[in-house]
DNA sequence: CTCGTAGCTTAACGCTGTTAAGTGTTACGC
DNA sequence: GCGTAACACTTAACAGCGTTAAGCTACGAG
C-alpha cells in the first residue's frame, strides 16, 4: 500500500493518466505494463510500487470511469419537469457514454470474469450508485403514476441491462449490417424504456 | 490454408474439441496455444497448420457455438400453437443457453473488439441465422396481431440486445448483489418480450 | 559522518503468440 | 530400386508479457 506523501500521489496519478490515454489511443489489447511506463519514462516495475498488480491498475480506471458516468448521468437527468422524459434523458446519455468512451466501457462493464477474478464482486460500489440514479428516476415515475410500480432496484437492474446489451453490442460490432444502427439504437431505448410505463 | 485428406481434418477437429473442453475446465484466460497443444500430445506450432492464429481458432469455436445456439433455439421453438408462447421460449432458451455455456458464450459475443480485428465484421453469418429464427418469431406474432409491426429484423436485434444484456452482466457478475438474479432475470425476459407485445 | 529509508532500477523467471528452419516418413515418376 | 517431392510434424528462436527479488542512489535526521 503507498504512502501518501505528494511525491507517490503524483506518480499515482500519473500513471492513472496514461494508462487512460493510451488505453484510448491503442485499445486495450496493446495495453501493457511496460508500454505505460515506456511512455512515462519509468520502468516497468514502478507500478507496482503504487498498484498491486495489473489487475488493481484497471480496477483503479474502472473505479474512475464509474465517477465520470454517475457524473454525466446525473446532469443528465436535471432541469426535467416530467419524469418520463428524465428517465429517457438518462437512458440517451448511457448509451452516448458508452458509444463515445468504447474503451474505457468496456473496461468497466466488459471483462472477462476470469479476468478480474482476484476482485470480490462486492467491490464495484460506484458502480452502485448509478444504479440507485436510475432507480430513484424510475421511483419518482411511479410515484407520479407513469412508471409501473415494483421493485425499483430490480426494475433498474433490467432497464439497465437492456441498455447495456445495446452499447454492448454495438461496441462488439456484432449488430447485423443490414441493421440500421441509429434505428436500432433508437429502439433499443425505446423498448427498454417503454417496457415500463404505464399505458394511458 | 489446409488440405482435406482424412489425416488433416481429424487434427484440426481434435484441436477443437480439446480447445473446448479446456475452455470449459479451465477457462479463457489459462487457454494457450501450448497449453492446447501440450493436452493433444502435439507441439504448439502444429496448431498452426490448421489454424491461421488462436484468433482463427477461436473464430472457429465461435462458428461451432453459433451452430449449437441454432440447434437449441430451434428445438425450443417448435410445438407451439400460441406465437408469443413461442417467442417467450426461444427467448428463456437463449437466456438458458448463456448461463449454461458461460465460456462459449463469452467467446461468442463477447470478446473485445480489437482481439478479433483481423476478421471482418461480416463474418458472423451463423450469428445471422439465430436473429432470423427471432425475427420470423416475431413476424409470426405480428401476423397473428400479437406483436407490434415494425421491421422485423430491427425488432430481433433490439429483443435480442435485451436479452444479451441480461446474460453478459450475469456472466460478468455485475448485478448488484441486493437484487435478486433470479427475479431480475425473469423481469429481463418478461420486459423484452413485453415490450413488443400489443397490449388488450 | 553514518544510518535509514524513500523511490526507483536492473536482472531474472516462466509464460505467451508466432515464425523459420529442419526432420523424418511416405508416395510417386522413371 | 532410386531420387525427389510432398506431407506432417518438431525444435529453436524471437520479442514480448506480468511479476518478483534484489540492488542502487539520493537525501534527511541524529
Amino acid at each position: 500500500m503507498p504512502k501518501t506523501t505528494d511525491a507517490d500521489l503524483d506518480l499515482r496519478r500519473a500513471i492513472l493518466d496514461t494508462t487512460r490515454t493510451l488505453l484510448v489511443r491503442e485499445g486495450y489489447s496493446k495495453l501493457s505494463m511496460r508500454r505505460i511506463a515506456r511512455a512515462l519514462g519509468y520502468s516497468a516495475t514502478s507500478i507496482y510500487l503504487y498498484f498491486e498488480n495489473k489487475d488493481a491498475l484497471f480496477h483503479a480506471l474502472i473505479d474512475e470511469g464509474m465517477e465520470r458516468l454517475y457524473r454525466v448521468l446525473k446532469a443528465s437527468q436535471e432541469g426535467w419537469t416530467d419524469p418520463v422524459e428524465r428517465l429517457r434523458a438518462v437512458c440517451a446519455r448511457y448509451v452516448r457514454f458508452g458509444l463515445e468512451n468504447p474503451e474505457y466501457y468496456e473496461l468497466m462493464f466488459m471483462p472477462h470474469p476470469r479476468h478480474m477474478e482476484r476482485y470480490p464482486a462486492d467491490k464495484y460500489r460506484r458502480a452502485r450508485r448509478n444504479l440507485d440514479l436510475v432507480a430513484g428516476a424510475l421511483a419518482d415515475g411511479a410515484a407520479a403514476g407513469a412508471v409501473v410500480p415494483g421493485d425499483a432496484r430490480v426494475q433498474a437492474s433490467t432497464l439497465w441491462s437492456a441498455l447495456h446489451g445495446a452499447v454492448a453490442l454495438v461496441l462488439a460490432q456484432r449488430i447485423d449490417i443490414r441493421v440500421d444502427q441509429e434505428a436500432f439504437l433508437e429502439a433499443a431505448i425505446a423498448h427498454a424504456v417503454g417496457s415500463f410505463l404505464v399505458r394511458s
